[in-house]
DNA sequence: CGGTATCCCGAGAGATACTG
DNA sequence: CAGTATCTCTCGGGATACCG
């Protein structure tokens, strides 16, 4: 997903490419997901998702960071506290989260997925 | 997202991790919101979509019929066609495709995102 | 036309060790 | 605590060639 499509359709998908720049971080749904409670501290998280790892969870942390969808505060204390929260874009970002979760509880696990 | 995350969360999230294993296949999005506009042959979808590759074409196409999400019908013409649709499962995600983009209209491309 | 088979490659995820 | 650095390795994608 390097910018966008080419072609004719270039302008309509423009908007669902940059929905999948984020998603392309493998784990952005879960940390959102997450983040959506209240804000949370990079060890809170570390743990409470636990399969993500340290370096993963930075990385997407960044990504969404500078997608402003989630917001980073440092606490001088000591020793050192950040905090992760969502932004308003972020925290508005769980409308499409829960339409999804929605959806795929109507749905359920594919039946047939199994085989 | 072998299957759903453990943990303490495993059951709230892994209506997500089931949307993910879909998104998983990078071009999902696309090809779902192409063929929302109504069924199309394979060539249509690999002309219109031309980012995607016949490799992934292929893939994701088996992937979201193996969710239930597309449909495909072999019609013996000759040369046989063959037509891809939404199932009912798959038009019903529009519903979160479409909040995503309103999301993403909203907001547009993030300013900082560039530097 | 509508794919499958294969090879190659790079991005990203896992694991581990280390730092301010 | 909150990361960074590094290495490895797998998985998915790109490209190309071939098949029914």
């Amino acid at each position: 997903m390097e910018d966008h499509v080419q072609g004719p359709n270039e302008q309509r998908y423009s908007h669902i490419c940059s929905v999948l720049q984020i998603l392309n971080a493998k784990w952005a749904f879960l940390i959102i997901a997450e983040l959506s409670q209240g804000p949370k501290r990079f060890q809170q998280l570390h743990r409470d998702l636990a399969v993500v790892k340290t370096q993963s969870l930075t990385n997407v942390l960044r990504l969404l960071e500078k997608n402003e969808i989630v917001r980073r505060q440092v606490f001088p204390t000591v020793p050192i506290s950040v905090e992760y929260s969502l932004t308003e874009k972020g925290m508005d970002f769980q409308t499409s989260l829960k339409e999804m979760e929605k959806w795929a509880i109507k749905w359920g696990p594919a039946r047939d997925a199994e085989g």
